[in-house]
DNA sequence: GATGGTGATGTAATCGATTACATAAGCGAG
DNA sequence: CTCGCTTATGTAATCGATTACATCACCATC
């Protein structure tokens, strides 16, 4: 394996001026520079990035830690991030953490051993003291989530009033027992995203009842057991307000196993807008989130962050909007 | 930023001595053990690894290329590397090529770069003398697909058989104009399930009809267009073959669009079985790829191969099997 | 008590690039 | 012609860990 030494001597040049001509920095003469590229070009010469990392002490790597990567939404924002990461010059290290809390704290680690640049957590479970002192001495970006009273930069949309929007629109709908399927309790966006539903029900003075919010875990599994459940209830729910699509169709699967239609029998909503549900049958009235966005605006932001560059915008809280199809009628189908 | 001389100073050793007690190698008693351990904790000392991998020439980092990470089937094989990645310490970084060809063959220069010690290819477009090449010389495993003629280490299941497989079932139901939506044609795997799909018609002594063959590139809205096509022939198919479950799902919905009915009008087989195919409706008759054990064998593959360990059977195929459902009709459905 | 072996620790080279600093050459202005 | 500035190039330190090799102390053996 060639090294830049080789290159140097079969150029008759020193190492720097070899360096030079690979980062184009500096002044090198056109003739050195050609008899330069012709050796690496004669050697096959590809520099050792290992080298260059240490003594620079950067990987241009950023870290992104998700939940599950087989849940589209996360795979739809990853992307996102994945093309700014890319005209950047960036790369993504994955962290997929399986849903383990445990795991996501050991991630944080790879940044003082400096293997990255910087972060960008779609899920935070973390403690928000560990957090918030990791992120004053490393570039760390949330997206979709963000920490309650921690002033971490964060993209994501605003949970609680497009939660609000949906329930809303079914309450419109003249749906009173409206039932809840939250995400996992120890993560904001759930808390978020009840909150929602409880602001709407009282605005509308409508009474809670507990027993119509049950915790599920954005699995399709998830949506279909508790719905089961819902459905057996004395008095069961005329609508379903979920908080991902995932579980939504899970909720619409076990209605009809039931024996019901949807919506005539049980309205639906879920969040997220992801592909299925506008090709899933009955389409789904969803909270469309901008998934690809949010990844890119988040990798800007933490660009910024890499770079130094002072960001006077920290939290950035993206536009979503209630997209009306079947799955809760009245509306008019999208 | 403590750095491993900062600890040896304070825990009155050299660095030799932390080093040893860090990587948990060679002799030290267990009082200088504790001097070190306890001077790490009050420095909060977390060893650098770049300048590990410099010296040590190796990152305990594996790339894996994929042409497109929100295509569920992907993802699921992702997941299976990352089970075993973590399992033994490895860390995976993500190239999602968003099916560029040419960004594939530009990710194979982080070998020679040492930014990685092997690399696991979920799609293989690259010219195959100089994927040759630069497996003689790393670690490089092909999952899903492998290259013609190249005695590259490959995970996969038998494309051609598992497709004469599916395309038998619809002619033992009697069909005889039997459509195939394929994948993109410069990839093998695509090439293979069109076999496949000849060799099941040449057999039944059924004529080949070329426009009944529609080349699509794995995509919903593919599936849904190259179908809208099909139906607009005088003799519309009465049974498609697509070759993964999303164009599957694009056929049903476009059959279902001009007013047919799935699967009493035109059948429909898929393949890969992902989670979508059990939930949609009708439910996809489909090829089950072995996802998560595809991604693990890959990548116990690559760690042997990284160890230097002599690898005996370097191309392995993987059992899948015929899942029969609803959107064919005739069989029973699971 | 000399010899050799073992275990604990230290010294310093090493990995491969980048870059601060030094040096030399070339050129224009006075 | 000389001074000073710019440009091109080289020398060598540096990044932070790992590790080959050296050293020393201690103990057992004959």
């Amino acid at each position: 394996m060639a090294s830049i030494k080789d290159v140097a001597k079969r150029a008759n040049v020193s190492t720097a001026t070899v360096s030079r001509v690979l980062r184009n920095t500096g002044n090198v003469t056109e003739e050195t520079r050609q008899r330069v590229l012709e050796a690496i070009e004669a050697l096959n010469y590809q520099p050792n990035v290992l080298g260059r990392y240490l003594r620079r002490m950067e990987t241009e790597t950023v870290l992104v830690v998700v939940p599950d990567i087989t849940n589209p939404f996360f795979s739809k924002v990853l992307r996102g991030i994945e093309a700014v990461a890319l005209k950047h010059g960036y790369q993504v290290l994955l962290g997929d953490t399986q849903n383990d809390a445990r795991l996501e704290e050991q991630y944080l680690n790879v940044l003082p051993q400096r293997q990255v640049d910087g972060m960008i957590f779609l899920t935070a479970r973390i403690r928000k003291e560990l957090m918030e002192e990791m992120a004053e001495q490393f570039p760390i970006v949330l997206a979709c989530e963000y920490l309650e009273g921690a002033d971490i930069p964060t993209v994501s949309i605003d949970n609680i009033s497009s939660a609000r929007k949906a329930t809303e629109h079914l309450i419109r709908l003249g749906h009173r027992r409206i039932a809840h399927l939250s995400g996992p309790m120890n993560i904001i966006l759930s808390r978020d995203r009840l909150r929602g539903y409880y602001q709407a029900l009282a605005q509308h003075e409508i009474e809670v009842d507990a027993a119509l919010v049950q915790e599920g875990d954005f699995t399709y599994e998830s949506g279909y057991n508790l719905t089961l459940k819902l459905l057996a209830f004395e008095k069961p729910p005329t609508a379903i307000f979920a908080a991902n699509d995932e579980m939504a169709i899970g909720a619409v699967k076990a209605i009809r196993h039931r024996g019901g239609r949807v919506p005539d029998d049980v309205a639906v909503v879920g969040f997220d807008d992801i592909q299925m549900a506008s090709i899933f049958e009955p389409s789904l009235t969803t909270i469309a989130q901008p998934m690809f966005e949010i990844g890119q605006k988040a990798m800007e932001l933490l660009l910024r962050l890499i770079e130094g560059i002072d960001v006077e915008r920290r939290q950035l809280v993206l536009p979503d909007r209630l997209v009306i199809r079947d799955s809760c009628g009245g509306g008019r189908s999208v």
